[in-house]
DNA sequence: AATCGACTTGATAATCGTTATCAACAAGCG
DNA sequence: CGCTTGTTGATAACGATTATCAAGTCGATT
């Protein structure tokens, strides 16, 4: 992986394209949308800026319970969490001081270091909750 | 899948070889631990059993921070968490009451229902600890 | 103990998401 | 403009998991 980083349109359409996504979306499908949208973009370009911008900081990531890597544009750069719809896939980043607490005091309880933790809430989202009563 | 299922070796074997284990393996650690063990069990039959198991709550599932999935005997039938070194896969279990409710207020509080989570810990055991600083 | 039907097994193929390969290409500097 | 070096992308390779399906086993019934 290079050190420096060069401005393509390839880099700028995958930001953009995770800018206009409302929750997190895989690779593939983000690679789709694209696709869809007209642009020759390669799949493994995709991979490769998403993983990017998640280990810069500009994008949050995090595993589906299928076990799919999911990418979501984020512009808090601090520490937070995700409750996420699992319908719609719509998310709601939620800044969680007592976790972040609870998780660091029962890790040196236990006599654990360097502490870090997956906390993510998943659900169904009010829109997804009304239409599955009505099912 | 059957609806009644029958007793077998390979059932007992996957059951035993998780109770041996400390922590969170996946389904191929587990295969290969058998049959170093001078086990004839298929790979197969192992997915199958450790899935079952899960389904049956006989077993905790989750995903590794690299995607595969990970199982581990739990005789507490009841809702729990893991604090889990990532060296050694030594595992705690962990009663989280106040994280239980705080994912219950957070969802409803944006208006979700049905909501799921996950909660896990990951970090480096006493032991690992201690090793890591002596290098 | 022998029989039989339904459930299990397991070698292997197939699938799926992801990463590596590497030649062609383009960004940005001089 | 021309060069150096990072970037791209089609495709192959990869690893984990699941599907396939013939052969084998369980266990209830004689």
């Amino acid at each position: 992986m290079a050190v420096v980083r060069r401005n393509t349109w390839q880099r700028e359409s995958v930001r953009e394209a995770l800018d206009l996504e409302s929750g997190f979306v895989s690779a593939q499908t983000l690679h789709a949308t694209l696709r869809d949208a007209g642009s020759p973009i390669g799949l493994a370009t995709v991979y490769r800026t998403l993983a990017d911008l998640a280990a810069a900081g500009d994008a949050d990531s995090l595993q589906s319970p299928e076990g799919e890597s999911l990418y979501r544009a984020c512009n808090s750069a601090s520490h937070h969490h995700h409750l996420i719809c699992r319908k719609c896939g719509k998310t709601v980043e939620i800044a969680a001081d007592d976790v972040e607490a609870w998780a660091q005091r029962v890790a040196a309880e236990n006599g654990f270091t360097d502490a870090h933790h997956i906390v993510d809430v998943f659900g169904l989202c009010g829109a997804c909750s009304a239409a599955a009563a009505l099912g």
